[in-house]
DNA sequence: GTTCCTTCCTAGGGCCCCTAGGAAGGAACT
DNA sequence: AGTTCCTTCCTAGGGGCCCTAGGAAGGAAC
């Protein structure tokens, strides 16, 4: 009998590409093993089952994603960071679907704590947005607000919700213009509307 | 044999109820036929299949959605109506979430178009923001920004993406007024920057 | 060469989607 | 009332997927 020489790790890429491929929601242990060439019960060896799968391709997605980031927004500030995050963020949504699709899964608080790629996340996305001189809790409140868009607009890019003619493209970066300007103009939290649990990250 | 007296519209009804229960992903026929005392393949003659049920749940709840917004936004203008069409929204991703999440899936091109929902949607979100005075292209590059922002939002509060303790109420108040104030400080399109092909729905 | 852990296997149960073909309900017509 | 015919629901069955239990073969350590 020869060995397929099956690890996590490899079982992850795989079902990173196959997630690309094929969506992340079709990504199966039966395909997987197919692709290895071996029996599905073969994979239980190396993966739990199949939420564990999937935590393990968000977590790796996840990293990939603040990777490509960090590289895009290292040496920028204001406005040219806000533009290469969005675009580092909107070209791996588009590049690797399944990929970026997973790093959506909701996903157990305590691993997310533990995580050093999230709190590279927090950190850099905060970072990004020292420039406009925000304070907590304007601070979350911008950093959700950007969240939001980005992963809304590149959610329903991904599912063809932009019926009209307009190029994406175009909206997208009219979207990220304003964005900054309304980084620039925040409505700034009032001492008397501030909230007193506050802080931490988005 | 007593029968069941299924119809498409029940259970259409019954698959909306079991989504907002149990999550849209995990609405399945044999669930639904257990639910009206019935076997899977009974359904069959009332729908083509999941997909097609998935279609009908979508088209319904995107209509709930729309009647809801509608009423909402009547008689309100300016930031009244962006509060009112957000608070709307949200609300019912909060408590249909299943349901919202049909509203999400792709959905074939054609349909849309022939769908009068939808046709209504597109009127009551430019509708709404005339009061800001934008022009095509910046309207369509508006509303595929509101759109982003508000499903984007529901969408990380429903994974619990949100983890600070800031409370998710006020940064989605705030988010509202961030995009009133973007609204009234577009960064308009120069016509050198102009599309020729604009317009129609976002 | 033996021991022992790991990797992969066979076997099998459960849930789901879907099709083919048949029987019973019930409306419309004679 | 009886017949006709469409619709609704059924049984039977195939295929895919997830997952568990228990066993056999690879291969490292002794």
């Amino acid at each position: 009998m020869v060995r397929a020489g099956l690890t996590p790790a490899r079982i992850v890429a795989a079902a990173a590409d196959l997630a690309d491929e094929v969506g992340f929601e079709n990504v199966t242990l039966s395909a997987l093993a197919r692709h290895f060439g071996v029996k599905d019960a073969s994979l239980y060896s190396h993966v739990r089952n199949l939420d564990d799968l999937r935590t393990r391709l968000a977590l790796f997605a996840g990293a990939e994603l603040i990777d490509r980031i960090a590289v895009a927004v290292a040496g920028r500030a204001g406005k040219d960071a806000l533009a290469a995050f969005a675009g580092a963020y909107r070209e791996y949504a588009l590049e690797r679907p399944g990929r970026y699709a997973a790093t959506q899964i909701r996903m157990d608080q305590a691993l997310i704590a533990a995580s050093p790629d999230f709190r590279r996340t927090a950190e850099i996305t905060y970072g990004m947005l020292r420039a406009y001189g925000l304070e907590e809790p304007d601070l979350t409140d911008a950093v959700r607000l950007l969240r939001s868009t980005f992963h809304g607009y590149c959610a329903l890019e991904a599912t063809g919700g932009f019926g009209a003619a307009r190029e994406v493209q175009k909206s997208w970066d009219k979207a990220v213009d304003a964005l900054h300007v309304t980084l620039e103009n925040w409505p700034r939290e009032t001492s008397s509307e501030k909230n007193s649990e506050e802080q931490s990250n988005g």
